[in-house]
RNA sequence: GCGGGGGUGUCUGAGCCUGGUCAAAGGAGCAGGGCUUAGGACCCUGUGCGCUUAGGCGCUUCGUGGGUUCAAAUCCCUCCCCCCGCACCA
């Protein structure tokens, strides 16, 4: 059958026997979700991880008895699709290249993709089908979307708690903006999808007559060393007024300017005004000239800069460019502020020559700077002003409020990787939003909770509790709201939509009770309903008769939120640690009592396709249905989380798919041959129960801590070696490889569910493990100790080691032989192995071995031995044969030895060995026969 | 800058916490052989360098430079390089 058929066959049948859709019971629970999905294009194989890692999971709790649930959303909150609507409905051609080529969206599809909602409906669809033919068990009774009304409800609630704990204020906030739209922009929003950066400059005032020359700079601990100020000769400057104050700035200044400061822009200033003119400095007091300078962007800050040339390669090099006009005569002054080891009084000049920097049109004038400000930051001291001998960087903190403190300079923002521009073309700004809404996640009270909260959860993988302690450290206000986008309106200004990653903190409690509320008016959800479901408060009683909502139903969901409350396990990708989880946790220590504390969060790592990160610009995306298409559900499942360790990036590439496909066929092909397998009996059944359960021991443990790499690489491509090595060892046994099969299609289910299903089916009635309709909810398979079988593993190590040799020495002698002599150590050797592997030293030893009555009958031999042994003390093992075992155990390979080396093959005690191989067969040691070739 | 993760043989990738069994797993690639009409798939063997007509020995190697130790890919320190995050953005 094809593997396409054998998938929808098993989906079929899950949804059939709703194997997948838990409702509260007496068995315990196992509660688990990943992070929803934003459903702005189709899901690649890269989204496929954090999802198998959690169906997985999901299938091996269910197998250990767990009533599990497993639910998914949609997360539509935000304003991408909002942006992405636009530029379809606007016919953008970027847009519909990348839905075409990328994911093979037909054109006439794309088209109707006009409004936010067709576009989350469309590939909130797409999405949904390529989970269900991943096979993921997800209860698909409780999918919501976060516009749903009845969760605008629900967050409309959290909002008012969190207000009520007093964690909601108020404030004003720097976005970045475009002017045109009204509205902040976001990478989505802009030409490029270049995410703006805002970063704070400091604008110094410099008295000049009636008014102030405004500059703008990132070092004003540097104040004490401008010589001068620089304007650009060709650029337009401008009188502005705010606070009672007169400016000046370049009139592109004074465009931006106006969206944080209230201000208006009076007359123009002509540069011819200004150059040559002096002007004061704030903090020494002294006069400086007005000098040209065309570096100068007037787009840039105020379009008017301080002139620090002892530290500033800019303004050295300007300076020195005005050699030979009018203003030759300040060209050689420079005044040193910071200490810098390895350079002398004047860095700025040192490295411009160094670097031989031209003019301050040279773009190694860039390279200068940043190297010089790097080092200076790091390394630099203060040698002049109230802050001497402080660090730079120190010094430039306390200037800045010191200076804003006395009302000599001004704090503004800039987007410092610009110009970016807004889709609709404008140039974006930064804006000041007064009355922004913040969480106040900064503060002290509810950190010391979350820390709590983080110790008492199960953080897989350990090395990221650092990361999350880390990020509640530095967490402080968050704007939670935004002037547009799909999602929740905030309960305290209805003209706001709370913002994505605030509105999906605490949903997966919303799981529990979905599934009730499709035919609910949602007007009837108030405040009390949530109080009641969520915390217990009120009586259902009162509240029915409230609300309108049956008191039974209202009893049930509690039951339901405290039957699957607290969430066991919360899945998603390590990039959310930073934000997403988190928030999560500030949110359930802020709404929750402690015992509904989230218990557990898994982060892991992404896909890489064949190396390299997925993305548009490389179009190396490989959506996730064409890849089920292409490969089969099961062998993508097992690629992306199998790949790699949980929390590296895992790679997928086709050639490792086609290695999984083929490994599943050679088990499929022993499935439906075992039958016809004969019973007969070799020493290598021991080994291969053995190695069974050896791996039904282990993969428990490791599927409980995610170590899904490790299962792979055991339960898979292990035991498919395994069964190789079985025939190739003549196993012929049926019951034993049944057996065998048996098991391991139980350790693999969760992984290859379809495929699992399908071998389950194949095998029919069980006979060593207990059957069940479905593997999915078969009982996860316990070892037997008996079974795990010493001696058989040291067999069988014995005879692939014992054929090794032999194929080295026919190697290096490039002659093959006829015969082969294998020749085991005499019992007494194995006493001495014993002694040795004990003691390790080789006087302790021998003293011990002389008390022995064979081995003080020829001490010679028993030395040469012993230094054989201790020689490689550190591979001895704990464990060898018996000499009895050791013969069994190559008697009974003998066949293979004999028709794996073409020879005859002789097995004996060293006594044994005839007159002329005397000498060599005494060379044998324990696990180690001596050979001799004829 | 701050925080996190990394640098291993042709490539990829384990090992590092808990030092010795590590010339270093697995896979890919490459080479040889088997199977096959042929190719692919599959199976076997080899794959740092050198020596060795008996399973062995020697040398060099795990970003750099030091250190600790009888012993270091593994522990400590210095430096260099790469990746990711730093918020209002899903």
């Amino acid at each position: 059958m094809e593997s396409r058929e054998i998938e929808e066959k098993w989906q079929k049948r899950w949804a059939d026997a709703k194997t997948f859709e838990p409702d509260v019971s007496e068995s315990r629970k196992f509660f688990l979700t990943a992070a929803f999905p934003y459903p702005n294009s189709p899901q690649h194989i890269g989204h496929a991880r954090t999802y198998t890692t959690t169906d997985v999971y999901a299938r091996f709790m269910r197998m250990k008895g767990y009533n599990v649930l497993f639910p998914m959303g949609f997360h539509v909150t935000g304003t991408p699709v909002l942006a992405m609507a636009k530029r379809i409905a606007e016919g953008d051609k970027e847009i519909y290249e990348i839905f075409k080529n990328i994911y093979n969206i037909p054109e006439h599809i794309i088209s109707q993709l006009t409004t936010p909602e067709k576009l989350v409906d469309y590939f909130s669809k797409e999405i949904e089908l390529g989970m269900r033919e991943m096979g993921f068990s997800i209860d698909w009774r409780r999918k919501f979307y976060t516009y749903d009304k009845i969760f605008n409800k629900f967050i409309e609630w959290q909002f008012l708690k969190l207000n009520e704990k007093g964690y909601l204020k108020q404030g004003s906030h720097p976005v970045p903006w475009c002017p045109k739209d009204n509205n902040a922009v976001g990478s989505h929003d802009t030409q490029g999808d270049v995410d703006p950066n805002i970063d704070e400059y400091v604008l110094i005032k410099f008295k000049f007559g009636n008014y102030y020359l405004l500059t703008a700079t990132f070092r004003p601990e540097t104040i004490y060393g401008v010589t001068n100020l620089w304007v650009n000769p060709g650029v337009n400057y401008v009188r502005i007024e705010s606070n009672g104050e007169s400016y000046v700035v370049s009139s592109d200044a004074a465009e931006k300017l106006k969206h944080q400061m209230k201000l208006e822009v009076k007359e123009q200033i002509r540069t011819v005004d200004l150059i040559g003119k002096n002007c004061t400095n704030p903090m020494t007091g002294e006069e400086i000239p007005i000098l040209p300078a065309d570096f100068v962007d007037p787009k840039n800050g105020s379009g008017v800069v301080m002139s620090v040339p002892a530290h500033a390669p800019y303004d050295f090099l300007a300076l020195r460019d005005l050699k030979g006009t009018s203003f030759e005569s300040y060209s050689d002054r420079l005044i040193q502020v910071i200490e810098l080891a390895g350079y002398g009084k004047y860095p700025a000049k040192e490295i411009s020559e160094k670097m031989r920097v031209a003019n301050q049109q040279d773009g190694k004038a860039e390279q200068a700077t940043e190297q010089l400000y790097r080092a200076e930051a790091h390394g630099g001291k203060m040698i002049v002003g109230k802050y001497k001998g402080e660090k730079a960087l120190i010094a430039k903190e306390k200037i800045k409020q010191d200076m804003l403190g006395e009302g000599k300079a001004l704090l503004i923002y800039d987007i410092i990787n610009g110009p970016i521009y807004c889709r609709c073309g404008t140039l974006c700004v930064v804006k000041r939003v007064e009355g922004q809404w913040f969480i106040n996640y900064g503060d002290e009270g509810w950190k010391e909770q979350v820390r709590e909260c983080l110790k008492q959860a199960n953080i897989i993988p350990k090395k990221t509790i650092v990361e999350y302690e880390y990020t509640i450290d530095w967490l402080k206000e968050k704007a939670c709201v935004r002037a547009s986008g799909l999602g929740t309106p905030f309960p305290f200004d209805r003209t706001q939509i709370i913002e994505s990653l605030s509105d999906s903190t605490i949903y997966m409690a919303f799981y529990t009770i979905s599934h009730y509320l499709k035919d609910v008016d949602a007007e009837k959800l108030s405040p009390e309903f949530f109080d009641f479901v969520m915390l217990g408060k009120g009586d259902a009683k009162g509240l029915s008769a409230k609300t309108g909502i049956e008191e039974r139903l209202l009893n049930s969901m509690r039951e339901e939120l405290l039957y699957w409350y607290p969430l066991d396990s919360r899945h998603s990708a390590g990039d959310l640690v930073h934000n997403h989880l988190t928030f999560l946790l500030f949110n359930h220590v802020a709404i929750f009592p402690r015992e509904l504390w989230p218990k557990q969060i898994v982060t892991n790592g992404f896909v890489l396709m064949e190396g390299k990160k997925m993305s548009k610009s490389m179009g190396n995306i490989l959506p996730l249905r064409e890849a089920i298409k292409k490969y089969g559900t099961d062998v993508v499942r097992f690629s992306v989380v199998s790949g790699a360790d949980l929390s590296q990036d895992a790679d997928f590439n086709p050639t490792m798919a086609e290695g999984i496909a083929s490994r599943m066929g050679s088990i499929a092909m022993l499935v439906e041959r075992c039958s016809e397998f004969p019973a007969d009996v070799n020493s290598v059944d021991r080994w291969l129960l053995s190695a069974i359960h050896k791996k039904v021991k282990l993969s428990g443990e490791r599927y409980k801590n995610l170590e899904l790499r490790d299962i792979a690489q055991d339960a898979f491509y292990g035991a498919v070696n395994e069964l190789k090595w079985y025939m190739r060892r003549d196993g012929k046994n049926r019951k034993v490889l049944r057996e065998y099969l048996e098991y391991i299609i139980l350790l693999l289910a969760p992984f290859m569910p379809h495929f699992s299903e399908e071998m389950w089916e194949k095998l029919g009635k069980k006979e060593f493990v207990k059957d069940s309709d479905f593997v999915s909810i078969a009982e996860w398979p316990r070892h037997d100790e008996m079974k795990i079988d010493k001696v058989a593993d040291l067999s069988e190590e014995l005879i692939s080691e014992t054929r090794e040799d032999i194929e080295n020495i026919v190697r290096i002698r490039k002659a093959a032989p006829r015969s082969i002599y294998i020749y085991c150590a005499s019992d007494w050797k194995r006493k001495l192995y014993s002694m040795a592997y004990k003691e390790k030293k080789f006087d302790v030893v021998m003293k011990e071995a002389m008390r022995d009555d064979r081995m003080r009958a020829d001490p010679d031999e028993t030395q040469r031995v012993l230094q054989q042994l201790i020689k490689n003390v550190n591979y001895l093992s704990p464990l060898v044969l018996t000499l009895r075992q050791e013969m069994e155990a190559l008697e009974g390979a003998k066949k293979f030895l004999s028709r794996e080396l073409n020879a005859d093959v002789y097995i004996m005690p060293e006594e044994k060995a005839q007159e002329a191989h005397a000498k060599k067969a005494r060379q044998a040691t324990p696990m180690k026969p001596s050979i001799f070739f004829e």
